[in-house]
DNA sequence: ATGCCCGCTTACAGCGGA
């Protein structure tokens, strides 16, 4: 069972390099994230001719998320739960092939300090708590997403190049390290443990011909899905094709 | 120090992204 997560970047702009990424690539579920698009308006009869299940919760103009499957999904929850104020589309999370897969859009945090970097971590903690939850079904579960958190100084090209930024913050990376220590499995990592993987590369300076990216589109896997792991990787090569997302895919492949 | 590039919007300039 293949599972991906792809920050589009735009479902419109997108459209074609997904439908290609998707043929080459077979995932049985993808999570997408930045679909920027009302729900009404995602393409899913374009998808539905093509052999996918859409679940979406969208958002005009801004992050939106969505989660498509070869086989049918049963929704599980739509949005993050704690804060009834949020209305931010950044949550879909949904149980098919008897796996729990969430499609996380973490926010960005960027400019910190302030209000959005405070909405990010708030964001987290609220994440924490439902992930908690989640552990307590004792069943395969897949957090994935863009976790908009750079883990580690080897997950990024040149530390000094973002140390000031909301993704690798200590705040940030301590949020999600308190993720992992609930008993969740960076998959990626776990794969690659002396970093050097990236999923992002800016558009702006070259960052994709110099390969001045960094990682985080995360896989975080129960302790029942860190069971059957059986590879992780990013389909770094759709980042070099023309008009593609700034971020690529990234998966894991689960035992049957 | 700032912007670079890109996608979006009752758009043609400004915002958000990372």
């Amino acid at each position: 069972m293949k599972i991906a997560t792809y920050n589009i970047n735009g479902t419109n702009a997108r459209l074609p390099r997904l439908l290609e990424w998707l043929e080459a690539f077979q995932p049985d579920v993808a999570c997408l994230q930045e679909i920027k698009t009302a729900t009404e308006n995602f393409p899913v009869d374009t998808l539905k001719a093509a052999g996918w299940h859409c679940l979406v919760h969208g958002q005009k103009g801004f992050n939106g998320v969505a989660i498509l499957s070869r086989e049918p999904a049963t929704e599980t929850q739509r949005g993050l739960p704690g804060d009834e104020s949020d209305e931010q589309s950044r949550y879909l999370e949904a149980e098919v092939g008897g796996v729990r897969v969430a499609s996380i859009y973490l926010p960005n945090g960027n400019p910190q300090p302030g209000p959005k970097f405070d909405y990010k971590l708030a964001w987290m903690a609220r994440l924490e708590a439902h992930a908690a939850s989640l552990l307590g079904l004792g069943t395969p579960v897949v957090l994935a997403g863009d976790y908009n958190v750079i883990p580690h100084d080897d997950d990024i090209w040149d530390p000094r190049a973002m140390q000031d930024d909301a993704l690798m913050q200590p705040e940030s990376r301590a949020a999600f390290r308190t993720l992992l220590w609930q008993g969740w499995t960076d998959a990626v990592r776990s794969l690659h443990p002396r970093g050097g993987i990236w999923t992002f590369w800016d558009y702006q300076a070259g960052a994709w011909q110099r390969d001045h990216g960094f990682r985080i589109d995360h896989l975080l896997l129960s302790p029942q899905a860190a069971d059957r792991l059986l590879n992780a990787g990013v389909d770094r090569d759709v980042r070099g094709q023309e008009k593609a997302s700034d971020h690529a895919p990234t998966w894991v492949t689960l035992t049957a």
